[in-house]
DNA sequence: TATTGTTATACTCTATAACTATA
DNA sequence: TATAGTTATAGAGTATAACAATA
C-alpha cells in the first residue's frame, strides 16, 4: 500500500485544491527551515520587512502580511524578546510604534533568507527553472494585485439551495 | 489615510507571501460563495471528488485534501446529515467506506461549480487572460508534484543561532 | 501487528471585545 | 469621535490519544 498521493478526481484543475496544496508544502517547508525563530516563517516575514524599512506602524505591517493586529502584538513581543527587532515611538504620532530590525536581527537575516530560498527552491523543484521565473514573476503581479481584493459579491443563493432540499 | 495595501519592503519577491496573499484571497471568495454550504470551501472539494468518482477511502480522500482523517469524519457527518453524501460500506475491506455523492449532491454540484470558477475569476482577474492560463497551468504541475513533497531536510542549525546571541 | 474510522480531549491559532493613550 | 496598541477572553480549527472493528 503505498502513501502516494494523487490529485482527487475533478480537483487537478481547481485552482483552491492547487494553491492549498502548495502552500501547504511550502508552509511545510519554510516551518522546517526555521525552527527556533519566533513566530516560525512569519516572524522571518516581520523581521524581513523591519530590516528593509521600518513599517508605518503595527497594524500597517499586520495588515500587509495578512494576520490581525493583536496577533501582531504577540510575534512583537516574541521577536523583541529575543532581542531581533525593536519598537519605537514614531516621532509624528505618539500613539504608533515603528518597528525596526535591532543589529542582532539584521545579522540573523542573511542566514534566514537563504534558508527560506532553501525551501522556497525545494516547492518550486518541480519545475525547469525557466518555468519557476514564469510562475513567481506571475504570482507576484497576482499578489501585488490581490491583496486588496474584495470578495466575490454575490454569494447568498446558496444557503436556499442547500435547505430547500434539506426540509421534505 | 486610506487602506490600500502595498507589498512590505524587501518581501515583493517572497513565495511565501505573494502565494499567502493569493491564497488568502481565493479562500476569502471561496468561502463567501459557499456560506451555507457544510464545510465550505472544503465541503465543496469533498463533493466534487466524491461526484466524479468514490475515493478508495476516507482517510485517502483526507490526505489528497490536506486535512486530518478525523476532521474528515466530522465534514462527512455534516454533508451526509444535509444529504449531500453518503458513505458506503467498501466490498472488498469492512473497515473501510467509499464516499459518494448523492443525487442530491450531484445536482448541486453544478451551481457550486460554477460559484466557485466565479471566485477563482475574481482572485485572477489581476492577470490577462492568456497569464491567466499560465499561471494555472504551471500552479497545476506543481501540485501535482508538491503534493507528495517532505519537507526541506537540513534545519537544525538556527535554534543555536538565536539562543547562541540570546544566553549571554 | 497494523489499519480504518470514530470519539473525546487538548492544543493552537485567530478573532472579539474592552480598555488606555493618544489624535 | 476615531485610531494605535494592548490585554483578556472566547471561538474556530486542528491535532493527539484511545478505542472498536477488521485485516
Amino acid at each position: 500500500m503505498t502513501d502516494v498521493t494523487a490529485a482527487p478526481a475533478g480537483l487537478q484543475h481547481d485552482l483552491g485544491w492547487t494553491l492549498g496544496v502548495v502552500f501547504r508544502a511550502y508552509l511545510k517547508s519554510a516551518t522546517a527551515v526555521t525552527v527556533g525563530l519566533p513566530g516560525g516563517h512569519r516572524g522571518y516575514q516581520v523581521l524581513a520587512a523591519a530590516a528593509r524599512s521600518a513599517p508605518a506602524s503595527q497594524s500597517a505591517l499586520a495588515q500587509q502580511l495578512g494576520i490581525d493586529r493583536t496577533v501582531m502584538t504577540y510575534l512583537l513581543d516574541d521577536l523583541e524578546r529575543t532581542e531581533l527587532v525593536e519598537r519605537r515611538p514614531a516621532p509624528t504620532d505618539r500613539r504608533t510604534r515603528h518597528v525596526v530590525a535591532t543589529t542582532r536581527g539584521r545579522g540573523l537575516l542573511d542566514d534566514l533568507a537563504a534558508r527560506l530560498a532553501q525551501a522556497e527552491a525545494h516547492v518550486l523543484a518541480g519545475l525547469p527553472d525557466s518555468d519557476q521565473q514564469t510562475f513567481k514573476a506571475l504570482l507576484q503581479r497576482l499578489a501585488g494585485y490581490a491583496n486588496d481584493l474584495d470578495p466575490v459579491s454575490d454569494a447568498c443563493a446558496i444557503v436556499q439551495d442547500i435547505n430547500a432540499a434539506t426540509s421534505p
